[in-house]
DNA sequence: TTAGGGTTACAG
DNA sequence: CTGTAACCCTAA
C-alpha cells in the first residue's frame, strides 16, 4: 500500500468501479471507450484496468508460502454467472425471507485458503471477507445478503454451510454495530475501520459542496435512465458554472432520493431503482465536471 | 483484446 | 528481506 510508480487515484478507482458496474467485468476496452470514464482513465490502458481490478480483488494473500502449499483454485461452476452486464441491483431476488437465522456457533470456521486462520484476531477471516465484499460492492443503499453471498462466492469458493455461516455472521455483525441493517440490506457502519473514504458519495460531496443548493425533494423522484443520459449529454456542452451547478444539484437530488429510500423502511424496489439511477447520474456528472477540459472523443475502433 | 504469468519498483 | 502494487510480456 505504498506509493510505488504511478499509483491509482481515488478518482480513477471510482471510475473503474463505475465502469465495471455499468459495462460488466472484463469489458475493459468498452469502459475505456466510455466518454465519461475515458476522461479520467485516458492515461490508463485496458491492460492497466485489468491489472488494477486484479490487484483490487487480491484480498488476503497467503502470508508466507511463496510458491509452495498453494491450494489449487477449485473452479466450482456451481454458480453459473447469473448476470454479467446488468445492474447488480436488478437481481430481484425472489429468494428473500432469509431472516431465518439459526444461532449456530461459527467459531469453527477454519475453512480458508490454505493457511490456518490467525487465532490472534478476535474475529475470523469471514468477517473481513464480508466487510470487504460490502465495501467493494459499494452500493449506496446497502447490499442484500444474496448479493454479498454471490460476490463472495465469485471471489472465493463456497465453504461448507456457507449460507448459514453468512447469515449468522451478518446478524452478528449487525448486532455488534459493525454493520447497519436497513430493510434487508447491510451497510458498513460509519465508525467501522472498514468505512474508508472510498465511497463515491463522500467523494462527490467533498468536491462539489461549495455550491449550496437547495435539496429539491420535488420531481426528481421520477428520474429514469433515459433522462440521466439526456442530462449527461447536455452537460458536456455546459459552461463550467453550469456544470458545477448541475453536478451539485445532481448530488443533492441523489442524497435526497437515497435518504428518502432509506427512511422508507419498506421493500420499495422502485425507489431503490431511482436511487441507483440518481447515484449513477451524480457520479457521472461529477466525473464529467472534473474532466470536462479533456474532452477527447475517442473514435470507435 | 483479454486473461494470466512474470518482472520491476517501492514500502515496511 | 518480504510483501505489495504497477508494469510488462505472451498465449488464446
Amino acid at each position: 500500500m505504498g506509493a510505488p510508480k504511478q499509483r491509482w487515484t481515488s478518482e480513477e478507482e471510482a471510475a473503474l468501479r463505475a465502469g465495471i458496474a455499468r459495462h460488466g467485468v472484463g469489458k475493459w476496452r468498452t469502459i475505456l471507450k466510455d466518454p465519461e470514464f475515458s476522461s479520467i482513465l485516458c492515461y490508463r490502458s485496458n491492460v492497466d484496468l485489468k491489472d488494477k481490478w486484479r490487484n483490487m480483488n487480491v484480498v488476503v494473500s497467503a502470508s508466507g508460502s511463496r510458491d509452495k502449499g498453494k491450494t489449487a483454485v477449485k473452479k466450482t461452476r456451481s454458480t453459473p454467472k447469473n448476470n454479467d452486464h446488468t445492474m447488480p441491483i436488478s437481481t430481484v431476488t425472489s429468494d428473500i425471507d432469509d431472516d431465518v437465522i439459526d444461532e449456530k456457533p461459527i467459531a469453527s470456521v477454519s475453512s480458508e485458503a490454505g493457511n490456518t486462520s490467525n487465532p490472534k484476531k478476535s474475529h475470523s477471516r469471514l468477517d473481513n471477507i464480508i466487510m470487504e465484499a460490502i465495501k467493494n460492492l459499494n452500493e449506496p443503499t446497502g447490499s442484500h445478503r444474496t448479493t454479498i453471498a454471490n460476490y463472495i462466492e465469485e471471489q472465493y469458493w463456497p465453504p461448507s454451510d456457507f449460507d448459514h455461516l453468512l447469515s449468522a455472521k451478518l446478524k452478528d455483525l449487525a448486532t455488534s454495530g459493525k454493520l447497519i441493517k436497513v430493510n434487508r440490506k447491510y451497510r458498513i457502519a460509519p465508525s467501522s475501520p472498514y468505512s474508508e473514504g472510498r465511497s463515491p458519495k463522500m467523494l462527490l460531496l467533498e468536491d462539489v459542496q461549495r455550491e449550496p443548493f437547495k435539496v429539491g425533494s420535488d420531481d426528481s423522484k421520477t428520474l429514469t435512465r433515459s433522462q440521466v443520459d439526456a442530462e449527461l449529454a447536455r452537460m458536456t456542452t455546459m459552461t463550467a458554472e453550469e456544470a458545477a451547478a448541475a453536478a451539485a444539484r445532481a448530488v443533492a437530488e441523489a442524497e435526497a432520493i437515497m435518504a428518502e429510500a432509506e427512511a422508507a423502511a419498506r421493500e420499495a424496489e422502485v425507489a431503490e431503482a431511482d436511487a441507483q439511477a440518481a447515484q449513477a447520474f451524480a457520479e457521472a456528472a461529477f466525473l464529467t465536471l472534473r474532466n470536462r477540459n479533456a474532452t477527447k472523443l475517442m473514435a470507435q475502433a
